[in-house]
DNA sequence: AGTTTTGATGAAGACTTAATGAAGATTCTT
DNA sequence: AAGAATCTTCATTAAGTCTTCATCAAAACT
């Protein structure tokens, strides 16, 4: 479970945003003064920090700064002012990584505390899947191994990967392949399906990871 | 040099953003209109997307959920509605990573892209790799041997340096080539690689550093 | 069980894309 | 302006990929 550390002297929005996100299953401790969310930041791990910069003890600024000194986590600025140069302070100077403004909703902090753990922890999706994309190569990655695909195998299979547990069908999967429409035969989806098969059979022998679902198009099982 | 993709009708908007980030050395890439972004962001390398939600084209949700099928690059939404619901769907929903509202000053634009990017680019180099580069003297260093090269191929083998182990489209390697848009044949980049490898062959017969990833371009194996 | 439908398989040929070597065009230097 | 270096184009060859087809296997239907 991941912790979120909020730092925030009133009692109500700290209270009601904590009640959302223990509700989104995360761990969530909260401090009122600067002081004690350091020392708190110190000796235990933190995931993300919600920052209110007006403190009774403390800037905000000062504290990420402290903060940034040990550790880069993500930082969310929640601030009263709606101040230009507080902002361009908070998020260039001191490296912060989002800055939301007073008023909020306890669902739109959450939302961006998902925003900022989803780019730390890519990897996140519901589960230890085999599989995983690895975008920047074009490769997909089965059993931490980089698969060599052809541009074809590439596209189709991503896509399942992406779309697991679904049944996706050849005509969806040929438009996958191709940008423009092309007159091609759906069949050339099973020579394809077979292919994927043969190099996921060459790492894993056992396990069949592509389904055939008759009369409907494959799909991928987690 | 990291490529920025700001998709804005708004002509204004998009000059200052355009005139602040390319000025602090970013590669600007502007589109009126997300038809013609998406063709782009197919081919060619993105670090970053800025996107107006009111396009004539089409909703920049939509743009955003066609972008996510592809690739996670960090994707900014910029605003005129301070709605909240908005900020939820774009966040939550479809994985943007920050969200500004309008009016908007270039300043506090480049501030969020700055630290988007932060989370992206760890810049954890200067390992073990063979490879590195001597930017004053225009020279990559190959083996602690300084290869001569001409202007495009340093342009392109420091570049394939700089970010290894991930592929390069033939479109972004030519854009590295030339500063202006330059109606040349895609092939050229071909005889460059086919230059650079002949090079590294001389200092190194047995390696295949750059490799071919046919239909999409060419990397760097580190 | 026998027939029909649908998918799997292996191999051949068509097609697409890249590597290569060399020539022509361009730019830069002197 | 000449010469050298570099960039781009082109034709050819080579390699890789896609599609089709014929055949076999499996499931569904009667």
């Amino acid at each position: 479970m991941q912790t979120i550390l909020i730092v925030e002297d009133d009692k109500t929005i700290a209270e009601s945003i904590c009640f959302i996100l223990e509700k989104d299953s995360f761990n969530c401790k909260w401090f009122d003064n600067g002081t004690d969310a350091i020392e708190f930041h110190k000796d235990n791990e933190v995931d993300l920090i919600l920052l209110d910069v007006g403190l009774p003890d403390m800037s905000g600024f000062d504290l990420l700064r402290k903060v940034r000194e040990k550790s880069n986590i993500p930082v969310i600025i929640i601030s009263a002012r709606d101040d230009e140069s507080d902002q361009v302070l908070g998020l260039e100077g001191l490296g912060a990584n989002a800055y939301v403004t007073k008023p909020l909703s306890p669902r739109l902090v959450v939302a961006h505390v998902r925003a900022q753990l989803r780019m730390v922890k890519p990897e996140v999706k519901s589960g230890d899947s085999k599989f995983s994309i690895n975008h920047a190569m074009q490769r997909v990655v089965f059993l931490n191994q980089e698969l060599t695909l052809t541009p074809a195998e590439y596209k189709i299979l991503s896509h399942l990967v992406k779309n697991p547990n679904r049944v996706h069908s050849r005509e969806y999967l040929m438009s996958i392949i191709w940008d423009r429409p092309h007159g091609s035969d759906i069949k050339t989806i099973n020579t394809h399906i077979k292919s994927i098969r043969k190099r996921l059979h060459e790492l894993d022998e056992d396990n069949e990871y592509i389904e055939t679902h008759r009369g409907i198009g494959y799909s991928l099982i987690e």
